[in-house]
DNA sequence: GATGAATGAGGATTCATTCAT
DNA sequence: TATGAATGAATCCTCATTCAT
């Protein structure tokens, strides 16, 4: 299990409390201007302010803005995995797959809608295939979460098939989620629904009969 | 009869030959810088520059680099009417569902494929909700369009459920090209095939009886 | 009796009516761009524009922006004198100072009132000393159509002095023409009438007897 | 107690002393620049080449160039304050008006002599009424030293009038002021004894009868 | 650790002027 | 003549990052 900081070697093993409250200070500013600006446009300085710090301060616990969005994407993670357990979902057999898939959006968008990040950070590269290592490292825990869950509900599939019906998922999901948050009540919850509709009616016919309703 | 209006308004200006031969110029270099870095990040002096002509040139031609943006995606929309026609797919009632969709999806990506500037500039905004004028524009026209294939297609549905069902295919429709993108050869095409079906199960419910299969 | 454009030698000695018209509307244009932007923030493009013609068209009758507001002060000071005489006053020695310059006074202010680019124009320098060659040539001529009169009002007084009394009494009209175009309604005629104060009683003593009021 | 505030709130950074140096020396810097090119041409990456910093330092302390020239007339406002007292001058009754706008007219004289940039920074707004942030709050300050003054001389004036009049003399001072910087030696000292008559014998009817010169 | 100063290349945009057509 | 295209240096300003204190 790598620490955190993957990009700078050798710091020291154990910060200080107040060097962690720092980190704390300084990613939520991060994830408060992520939320505001985007996160390309998101300034180091903007973020230092944000926070309260000065930029030398902001510099003396990431090397770089990626860093921020790295640690802060990692935290994320940890928190979910806190929060719903290692796997994705729990794959009961006896689950219903239109169930299990409900509780997944359900959950996701919870976390994403209380963690409005997230999105920012999942945000897709804006070149096909070159992604920052932010979105990478992010995009490959999630991907690997959600082939966990697919293997489960897909036993006899070839691990290729298993990793592209994940990506397709993570993409529809990042989809969906765009349009969740760019509506509000009603239609926000639509939007929902139909992500649900996208994902069970997509899965279905790769799940075999486990999934069968009734 | 040339007319000299007083005012600042701005009047059609007469081009020349070589300044639409400049606007192609720029039009295409602009295409390629937005392929290479995406649009964010894509400088109004590198596209000058990638042109062979002075910035200020190019800002005879646009006033900014959203003007650019949106005036390639007019010619690239205008284009794809030119190649597909008016409606999206032509929705013969007897098409079974997934040959249609198959269709389309086969054209969108070719399109795609063979201009890939549509990627960088069908990309969703950094924060959910606030595009930028050039992608709103873009979008809505593809919206719009899609809205016109579903309409045939869900021919009892409220307005409401078309234009969110139209958003989650454009939605599904771009993340899938993102992934398309990000592949080549087999891995592509199984990408395209993976896109033909969430649209075609996803779908499938709510098109009526006209989709049976056989 | 020099011809207009000094600037740019050999010039055909007729002009063509086409071009006569070009110039008239081009300066016309020029005069409402000073007016609405000031002389320095005024371009050749926009006055261009203003008039209807292509900025090259510009540079075929003006070399560059400073000519275009000379020939305008030319032209105004021609339609001063036409309008009001060589003298800027006649001066007859019976009629009292305060008439003498109200009479004066209010035909300058009417004449700046009417063509409020004259304002832009004779605004002084922006490093003292230093003058634009535009408001050199308007103001030489201005000063020295005040000399005429003030000689005629100060027989006796040395060269240099009237020169500086001259000066003066520019100075003080210019600065009260920015409070007065500052104003309107009975506030700017009070600006008016404080201007003649001023200037009255700064003259009084200098013009011996004659200015008897009675 | 070093308090972090979250938001973007403009707080009263602390300073160090390095950058109260490199304060002024950006105002020295600016000063100089405003005076060799006038304050619209004074441009800021001149200003910072000329205090030889970089473009960005400059940003550091100051957002834009009208935030130095503020800066910049506020100090030199407060210095004459420092220099002077708080009233423009002192007006004991039993001064002739005479000697006390000499003493005034001397000492703003001498300051601005001393200080050249007060000039480009008085300098009246390119278009009526228009005045750039910068002017509007020096001038303010100015017109109100002068109300004060001519309160004090004119006590049963209406307010409006008193203003009017300050008005005047500033208007009149600045066009002086003008004249004395273009000129050397005993023509400057001739320009400096106008000014005073033109202002003594504009005031003398205005301020009552202790005036009394014997 | 913390601060704030410093950097300087790079961003978008403008403009007086020239030139080919 | 007239046009509009072309220029390119100059404008203001930003930002990730480093450094002295």
């Amino acid at each position: 299990m790598p620490d955190h900081p993957q990009t700078q070697k050798e710091q020291p093993r154990r910060r200080q409390a107040r060097g962690e409250r720092r980190i704390a200070q300084l990613l939520e500013a991060a994830a408060r201007v992520f939320c505001t600006t985007g996160y390309t446009a998101a300034s180091t300085n903007a973020i230092a302010r944000e926070a309260g710090v000065s930029p030398g301060t902001l510099y003396q616990f990431f090397p770089n803005k990626e860093a921020i969005a790295i640690e802060l994407g990692d935290r994320l993670v940890h928190e979910m995995r806190d929060t719903y357990g290692e796997a994705l979902a729990p794959v009961d057999p006896a689950t219903p797959l239109e169930e299990a898939i409900g509780a997944a959006i359900d959950r996701f968008m919870a976390f994403n809608t209380e963690h409005p990040v997230f999105f920012a950070l999942m945000h897709g590269p804006d070149i096909p295939g070159r992604m920052a290592e932010t979105h990478d490292q992010l995009h490959t825990t999630l991907i690997g979460r959600i082939e966990d869950l697919l293997g489960s509900l897909m036993p006899g599939a070839a691990p290729a098939d298993v990793t592209r019906t994940a990506h397709i998922c993570l993409g529809v999901y990042k989809a969906g989620l765009e349009l969740v948050l760019a509506h509000e009540g009603a239609e926000r919850a639509a939007y929902v629904q139909e992500i649900k509709n996208v994902l069970v009616r997509y899965l279905h016919p790769l799940v075999g009969d486990r999934l069968g309703r009734g």
